[in-house]
Formats: C-alpha cells, structure tokens, sequence
DNA sequence: TTAACTCGTCTTTTT
DNA sequence: GACGAGTTAA
C-alpha cells in the first residue's frame, strides 16, 4: 500500500479542525508518499474526514475503503491518518501521508540563492535562526546534482536524527529517486567503521554502549582496579574520560600530560581508569558514543590512502550546526574535504550551546581561515518569528561579546509582545501556564501541539507535568526515562548484543541470569577472574565452565546451558530482527514471570517487549534484505528521546532548551529565567566567562523557536531539590524590554500543597478548575508521561490502579485501605492501613498488592 | 531470594 | 526530591 510520488491537491485537516483555503494562502500540498506506519500513541479524536478529503484521496485509486479519522496534522508537512476501524483506543495501523510545501526554487531569497547555487570550493553559510538554512541545504544538493555530480559523491551531515531524518525527507521530495547520503555523524561513523573495524582494532559485530552501559563497565574496571565507587563515582571518571576523547587525546597521552595539581587523586585515577577501560572496550569488541568518532578520526589521519579514497567518494560534504562540531569531527570532516575542498558548513555562532560537551565555536570562527578561498553567505532574514520576537532575542544576544554582530530581519507582523510572566512558586508557575494554554486553545483555536515549554533543567518538567494533568491538557515529554532505557528492553536488547557480539561482557554480565538460572554473583565473579587470565569473552567462558576453578557443578551447568541457549538463537538471525527477539523471548522464558500475573506492571513490561518487537518488524520492513542483527543495534542505540517526540500527538510539548534547537512552535513558554537556573549556577560559578555567554546563547535559542507567542517566565520562590529558596531575577531578564505581568496567586487555582492533595478531591482527578461552558466539548483523554514513556497506546484516566480509599489485599499483610498514593512513574509508592492501624509504604512497582474492588 | 526499608548522594545540558 | 546501593527481615 505505498505510493510514491503522487499528486494531488486536497485540503487538509490540522487536528480536530480544517485549515482553511485562506490559511493555506495558496500553499500546494502534494503527496510524496502514503505508507503503512504504527502508530504509537495519540490522543482522540478529531473530526471525521470530508468527503472532499476522501475525494482527493481516493483520487490516487489505491485507498478507497479507508475509513479512519485525521489524528494528527504536523508542521513538518505530514499527516496522520488512522485507517482503524475498530475502537479508536485501540492500536491500528495508520496511513501516513507526506506533503510538502511546493516551493519553487525561485522563491528563494538574493542570499539564499547565491548559497544553493554555489557549487565547487568551499562554502559557509551562517545562518540566523528560522532564516531557511534547511531548504537552503536540500536545495544546493539538488542543485548539484542537477548540474550532474553523482548523488553518491555527496554527503549530508546532521547532529540528530530528527534533523537527519527531515533533511533525508525534504532532499527526497526534491530529488525522489536519488540517493542522498543523510546522516548524523555518530551514525556516519558507526557505518564506516563496521567497514573498517579492524584497521582500530575492532571486530566489523562491534556493539556501541550507551551511557548507562558505558557506566556499568567503566564501575567495574574501577571495582577491578581497586578503587572506592564511592569516592570516584563512574560518571565523573566517565566525563573525564569522555572530555579527553572529545579532546583527541588518547589513554597514553592522557597519563604524559595529565594536567592538574599534584595532590589531585582524581586526576590519578583516571590516568589509571582511561586506559583500563579503554582495553576492556576492546575486550568486549564495543565502543562508547566518543569512541565513534574518535576511531574514525584515527582511521582517517593513519591511513592516507582510505582518507583520499573516501575524500573522493565524499567529493560534496554539507555539514549542519557546524558551531557544534568537537574536535574529532571538525578532523573528520577536514579529511574528508582535502582533495575536494567543496565543503559545506552552516551554522550559527549564536546558537551555539553545546561547549560543554566539547563543541568548538572555533571551528565555524576559523573557517575562513581553514579554507582561504571559502565563499560566505550571510542568511539573516527571519521567517519564522515576530518582530516582537526577534527583536528581544536580538536584543539578549547583543550582550555577548564573543560575537560576530548579525542582523535579524523580518517582514513578519509585529505580533503581541514578548511577555514575562512572574508568578509566586512553581506550583503557581504550571498552573498559570497550563490555565494560559487552555485559554488560547477555547479562546483563540489554538491546537495543543501549538505549544512548546521549554526548561533548563529536566528537574523542571515535574510540576508543569502535574498541572497540565490536572488541567486535562495532553502533553508529551522529550526527555526522562527513554523507552531503549526500560529494563525489560534493555535486556531483550543486552540478549540481542550479545548474540551479535559474544565478546559484549555487559551484555553478558546483564543477562546471565535474567530469568534467573542461579548463575548468582560468586560464580559470575569466578568465571570473571579466571576469564581475565585467560583472555577471550564470556560467552565463549561459560563453554567451558567446567574449567573454572571452584565452581559448583550447578553452576557449571547452569552456564553450559546458557551458552547453548544463546548459541541455538545465534542460528535464528535470518528470519528478522523481529522473530529473533520472539525467539529470544519464548526461548529464555523470559516473559513467564509476568504472563500468569496481569497486574498492571506487568502488562506494561509485556507492551514494551510488543513495542521493541514492532519496532523491530519496522527495521526488517524497511531494510528488506540489508536487515541485520547489527544494524538493528546501532539504529536502536543511536535513538534518543527527542527522537521519539511524536509531532502528529497533538499535544502540548515538554523539553530542555537544549532539546528545542532546530525546532518551532507557534507559543512559547520558557519557564523559570532566574538567576542559578537560567544562567545556571555552574555557568555562574564558574570562572570562563564563556560559560556565561552559552547560557546566554541558550536562551537565545529557545526564544526564536517561537512563532507567533513568547513568554517568559519566572517565580519569586522556587522548590530545589526539596529546598525552598527565594529566586533571584535572572540578570538576562534586565538585558531585554518586556512586557512584565505579576500573576496573582488565585486560590481559586491552587491546591497544591500536600495538605489539599489529601483530600479527597483528588481521589478520582477530578479538574478542580471550575468548569467553563464551552468544556462541555470532548477532550482528549488524558495519558500520564509515564504512559508515554511506556509507550502504552491507551489513553487512561489517571490515577491508575490505585486511588486514595481503595481497599486492596496483600499476600503477608491481608486487606487494607490505601491511605496516600505517592511519586511519580515507577517510583510511585502506595501508603496502606491495615486493620491493626499500622501503615506500610508499598512500591507499586514491585509489591503484590491487588485492588479488591472500590469502597 | 525477594521485597521493604534506610541511608547517602547528587543534582545541566546529550550524540 | 529522586534515585541507587546496601541492609534487613522473612
């Protein structure tokens, strides 16, 4: 049921409305494509489809007895159409339909033009904010391959996935049959060196660990060497680790030059840890993120030949964000653009927000330099924000000294102005903006995904969560627990490395006795030291249990059987990703535990095993013969949350300011601009006054993803970490002309402290906003983050399970009422009386309490 | 072996 | 306040 390349006029539906001829000013839609996608969460319903929809549809003679109802309507130029016909809670599958804005290439700007029409040596486009700088990449590629270079001679460089995706798609709808390489650098590099593994030392089956395996292995090389976790926490030592790597130096060049006092034992313990983790890398074939580009950075500089062969495979580079290159990628890219120099970098020196993690602003800064004869193209017309907007955003970033001055232009409206919203808590903060959203969506026909709210730290998200809750309003979180972080995932996934790399010790280490088969810590711990001598993995260790000094004859069987389990998968990886995870499953018995006991937990574990194993029926649909076990891993380990944000969810988006780069909403809140927090204290504290500046270009960045709408917002005390403080303004508040409203506590609104969350209102959630006449109107049902998170399609009322008054039975305790629900998502604990009046706190997530039915 | 409890630590941003 | 790790109780 795919059609490529298809066209038709038709009008489309935003969520729960039409957009009008006169909005769409003219504006043709074509239809690039109609495939089948799952669809894994949305919130209701909209409106039926007209019949001129269907008209237009049906037009493309493939689809004609689709039933279904408009889901979702996006700004990236897609919709979502559900063709379920069954309860629309329910799973179906989905038709998606892509749309793009036909623009020709005439209606570009003087500048823009003169950047797509550049096309041999090397070109930098600085490119303000909302300026068109990805319409300006995918049209140069199309450009050039138009003027006949090869598609394969180009490549196409982003920094998220998202980016890369929507590049991938917009070069598609340009060029439909060429192939583009679009990728990320992590994936890039991921793919050349499964090509070239062992010119560093590496099997072509390496595994890439993400943070929390990384951690996991760097806590016991420490453990191994000796040293207190406590005292040199991993993901310090991690840090360390990784700033050297992003740095470009080595474990050997490391411990030369260390730097440091002489007293500094951290210091020393990382001279010892880097390269001790480092080999156990190498032990287990795997690499983390930094490793990535770190090994093709090597690859490139010690071997001339492959450089030139790829300098001329790659003849035509684009890379995006280039204020966020490090230094390993800035070297990747330098290889790759010698014999070529038809690079092509765009960037924004002001959005530049990523120094801490190693990104060099210098490298867009020396361009110039690097490449003598580059052209430069300024992209300084803004068409996506207002002139109120851009002109407090241009009038923040005007304090940074480290700049080149840049002008925002825009022949956009003036629009309301920028507003700074004070409020006296946090509580008050979310629900004042959860009361605002709900305004403009009855008032103004505003949709929830209209809305963004932005944070700087994810600590923030919390409370705003709880009000839009409370408020009914449909939101989605970029960030948190990702769903590659559940347990039951990670294991699936840590069976799947494991088959695909024997030698993956922290795949090994995670599921070896996961379902338990009493291979306990002793005998791991044996295995582990006599391993250690012998050289070779685990895997290929527990073969020969039988060797292993001191070790039970269980458990020598146990880990006979084991091997054996996981050699018998290893022949089943030709059917599919998915049916190897099936395999996986039945064959580990790994789901028994859970199927005879549907509580709620467990049926989610149960969804999140269906989801990785859709997810990876997608990765086998969409590779068709290329699918591999392999492949499979790297796209799952290189996705991350902000990935997964769902555009066509309609609802209200959550994230960190570092999360909102590259995006757009028509309204914008920015919440808690204070001192400490926006400019964070560690910015503050810290002596580089560079820091300051990115904190500065931080805010910048989140300012002009607005539209149409900004507001900022701050509270006169703020809860940190369980402490009340009293906040101070954040000084970039003075640095800008806003429009400034004190928000008035109304009790009406608040209920927020602990003692009104007793009572038993809250029992059963009800909204505690008085009801407004026009709410008579259905909403979207309500989906907790959590619900998100676990990627449950069922939107459910909350709370779930239990409630405030509930009886309920526990198999030691008895019967007993639940007298306090507490925490959030997993941690969410349950306080219950029993008869005798003695009170016990119970983790949901784990106890055995059922309900037995309401009072 | 599991689940409840207690304690201590860490709190920026993430490919 | 959130979370992990370690401890205790059964």
């Amino acid at each position: 049921m795919i059609i490529v390349g298809h066209s038709a006029q038709l009008w489309c539906y935003s969520y729960g409305h039409i957009i009008t001829e006169a909005q769409m000013s003219g504006v043709c839609y074509r239809i690039i494509s109609i495939k089948a996608v799952e669809i894994r969460k949305f919130w209701g319903r909209a409106d039926c489809p007209t019949e001129s929809f269907w008209t237009a549809v049906n037009g493309a003679g493939e689809c004609s007895s689709v039933v279904g109802m408009t889901i979702g309507w996006s700004k990236r130029e897609r919709i979502l159409y559900d063709c379920w016909n069954g309860p629309w809670t329910e799973r179906g599958p989905c038709l998606e339909f892509r749309f793009y804005k036909q623009r020709l290439l005439n209606n570009l700007t003087a500048s823009q033009q003169q950047a797509v029409d550049h096309k041999e040596g090397p070109l930098l486009v600085l490119a303000g904010p909302g300026s068109g700088k990805t319409r300006v990449i995918t049209h140069r590629i199309a450009q050039l391959v138009q003027s006949g270079v090869h598609p394969y001679n180009i490549l196409a460089i982003t920094f998220t996935n998202k980016a890369a995706r929507e590049m991938g798609e917009r070069v598609e709808a340009l060029l439909p049959d060429a192939k583009i390489w679009v990728s990320t650098f992590h994936r890039f590099c991921a793919q050349l060196l499964r090509k070239h593994a062992r010119g560093v030392g590496l099997q072509p089956n390496y595994t890439i660990l993400d943070t929390s395996d990384q951690r996991r292995l760097l806590k016991s090389v420490l453990t191994e060497l000796g040293h207190d976790v406590k005292h040199f926490p991993p993901a310090k030592v991690a840090a360390r680790i990784s700033s050297s790597k992003n740095r470009l130096v080595g474990p050997e060049e490391f411990a030369l030059n260390p730097g440091g006092g002489i007293g500094d034992t951290m210091l020393r313990v990382v001279t010892e840890a880097y390269p001790a983790y480092q080999r156990a890398l190498q032990d287990s074939n795997a690499v983390d993120f930094d490793d990535l580009l770190l090994h093709v950075a090597r690859l490139l500089e010690e071997n001339p030949a492959l450089r030139s062969q790829l300098d001329e495979r790659f003849q035509y580079v684009l890379v995006d964000e280039y204020q966020d290159t490090n230094l390993p990628q800035y070297r990747i890219v330098r290889a790759l653009s010698q014999d070529y120099p038809n690079l092509c970098a765009t960037g924004d020196p002001d959005q530049s927000i990523y120094a801490w993690r190693g990104a060099e602003i210098g490298n867009i800064l020396r361009f110039e330099q690097d490449y003598p004869d580059a052209k430069v193209v300024r992209l300084e017309h803004n068409f996506r924000s207002t002139k109120a907007i851009l002109r407090q955003a241009d009038l923040l970033i005007g304090h940074n000294f480290n700049r080149k001055a840049k002008e925002l232009l825009t022949e956009n409206d003036e629009g309301p102005p920028v507003e700074l919203l004070t409020f006296t808590d946090g509580a008050a903060e979310a629900e004042g903006i959860a009361l605002r959203i709900q305004d403009l969506v009855d008032q103004a026909g505003r949709a929830w995904s209209d809305f963004a709210i932005f944070y700087r730290v994810n600590a923030l998200s919390r409370s705003i969560e709880r009000a839009l809750a409370r408020f009914h309003i449909p939101y989605q979180v970029a960030a948190g627990v990702g769903f590659y972080d559940r347990a039951e995932v990670k294991d699936i996934v840590a069976y799947l490395r494991l088959i695909a790399n024997p030698a993956d010790r922290t795949a090994f280490e995670r599921v070896v006795n996961v379902p338990a088969r009493g291979i306990g810590k002793t005998s791991l711990t044996r295995l582990t030291a006599w391993t250690t001598g012998q050289g070779g993995g685990l895997l290929e260790a527990a073969a020969r249990a039988e060797e292993v000094p001191k070790l039970t004859k269980r458990a020598v069987k146990a880990l006979h059987g084991f091997y054996e389990l996981i050699s018998q998968l290893s022949q089943r990886t030709a059917q599919g990703v998915a049916e190897l995870i099936t395999q996986v499953v039945t064959q580990t018995g790994y789901d028994h535990s859970w199927l005879d006991d549907p509580t709620e937990q467990n049926m989610e574990r149960a969804a999140n095993v269906d989801e990785l194993i859709s997810a990876a029926r997608q990765y086998d649909a969409a590779h068709g013969d290329d699918a591999t076990l392999e492949g499979f891993l790297e796209e799952s380990s290189l996705i991350n949350d902000v990935d997964s944000l769902d555009e066509h969810a309609g609802s209200v988006t959550l994230m960190t300011l570092h999360a909102a780069k590259g995006l757009e909403y028509p309204v914008v809140f920015i919440v808690g601009v204070e001192q400490n927090l926006l400019p964070h204290e560690r910015a503050i504290n810290s002596d580089d006054p560079h820091e300051l500046e990115e904190e500065r270009r931080l805010l910048f960045v989140g300012m002009t993803r607005a539209e149409e709408q900004l507001m900022l917002t701050q509270t006169a005390v703020r809860d940190i970490r369980g402490q009340r403080l009293s906040t101070i303004p954040s000084p970039f508040l003075f640095e800008m002309d806003l429009a400034a409203t004190v928000v008035e506590t109304d009790s009406e609104y608040i209920a927020w402290d602990d003692d009104y969350a007793h009572d038993d209102s809250l029992d059963d959630f009800e909204p505690i906003i008085k009801q407004r006449p026009e709410e008579d109107a259905p909403r979207p049902q309500m989906m907790t983050a959590a619900d998100l998170l676990n990627g449950t399609n069922t939107p459910t009322d909350i709370p779930r399970g239990f409630s405030i008054g509930m009886d309920v039975r526990h198999p030691q305790y008895g019967v007993g009422t639940v007298r306090n629900v507490d925490g959030f998502g997993r941690r969410k604990t349950v306080t219950v009386e029993f008869a005798a009046g003695e009170c016990r706190n119970f983790d949901i997530a784990k106890s055995p309490l059922q309900p037995v039915g309401q009072r």
